[in-house]
DNA sequence: AAACAAACCTGTGCGC
DNA sequence: TGCGCACAGGTTTGTT
């Protein structure tokens, strides 16, 4: 579910309604949110600490806090993060709560059905070796900034499947399958296209193409699917669903060419839609 | 190096 | 209405 922008939206609320406040007690359900470490671990580094920062690196939240370690939060496929009143009941599959000072009586709860999503407090001096894979994460397009001289060279230097490369983590940080699609549409180009292959003009519109999806999914707030689990740290949806022009719309006709109907095959093991006809 | 499959879980939607 | 199966936004790991 959740992706860069999905996950940015739930960092921008963070930033407004989590960050400054001291987290008075922690509590742990399952044991599983907090595999990395231990619930000892999380309930001890997290009680009667502040963030003092909220950030994000393609889908890692990573809040900084004033005992020197930083909170990790990954939502992965199903997690969701809320600041809601005490008083309202919590959600079925809430592992984490963290009760937060202020007048308000309000807490943060991590929400994740699937249980693939991670709570993680790690020392960010020792990260190389507690939170490995934020160092293996390639260039951020929002947080980082992606030219396109640096996509360029991205693209040159291989031989991928666009829809794989944008899907790599470790090359471009943040796109997942739902902007990987989109994104490939609005640049023209099909998922299957070796990137080596990109005439500049090609790499232009890729570029081009990146930074409007994802800024204007930023903009809507992130997409809300029917089945949705994704929602903001106040509980809101997003309305980007509604600008999807290719994303879980096959066998519907193309809302750019409108003239071929939208295929969906298997690319890089995920569900992949595209128009035959408007990319290439 | 790149492609592919499977694994980690639970919920939902679909066909019968 | 009920049951069983396929499939879902992510990432890692192990093969080919």
């Amino acid at each position: 579910m959740p992706e860069l922008p999905e996950v940015e939206t739930v960092r921008r609320g963070l930033e407004q309604r989590f960050v400054g406040r001291l987290i008075e007690h922690v509590e742990v359900g399952r044991e599983r949110t907090v595999r990395r470490t231990s619930r000892l671990a999380v309930i001890d580094g997290l009680t009667g600490v502040t963030a003092t920062a909220a950030q994000r690196r393609g889908k890692y939240l990573i809040c900084p806090l004033d005992s020197g370690d930083s909170m990790m939060i990954h939502l992965r496929m199903s997690g969701r993060v809320l600041i809601d009143p005490v008083s309202s009941p919590r959600p079925l599959h809430t592992h984490v709560v963290l009760h937060l000072a202020g007048p308000e009586a309000e807490e943060l709860r991590f929400v994740d059905p699937r249980t693939f999503g991670e709570v993680v407090v790690y020392d960010p001096d020792n990260a190389s070796v507690e939170m490995p894979e934020l160092g293996r994460l390639g260039i951020d397009p929002i947080t980082d900034g992606l030219s396109r001289s640096q996509l360029a060279a991205l693209v040159g230097g291989r031989s991928r499947q666009l829809k794989a490369l944008l899907l790599d983590q470790s090359i471009i940080a943040g796109i997942g399958n739902i902007y990987a699609d989109e994104t490939l549409h609005a640049a023209r180009l099909r998922h299957d296209r070796l990137s080596n292959s990109l005439r500049p003009v090609e790499v232009t519109r890729l570029h081009q193409a990146i930074h409007d999806t994802l800024n204007a999914a930023i903009a809507a707030g992130g997409s809300t699917l029917k089945d949705t689990q994704y929602v903001d740290i106040g509980g809101q949806g997003g309305w980007f669903q509604v600008s999807h022009r290719v994303y879980d719309r096959e066998d519907q006709s193309c809302l750019t060419c409108g003239r071929a109907v939208i295929r969906r095959v298997i690319a890089a093991g995920r569900s992949t839609c595209f128009c035959p006809r408007c990319q290439k």
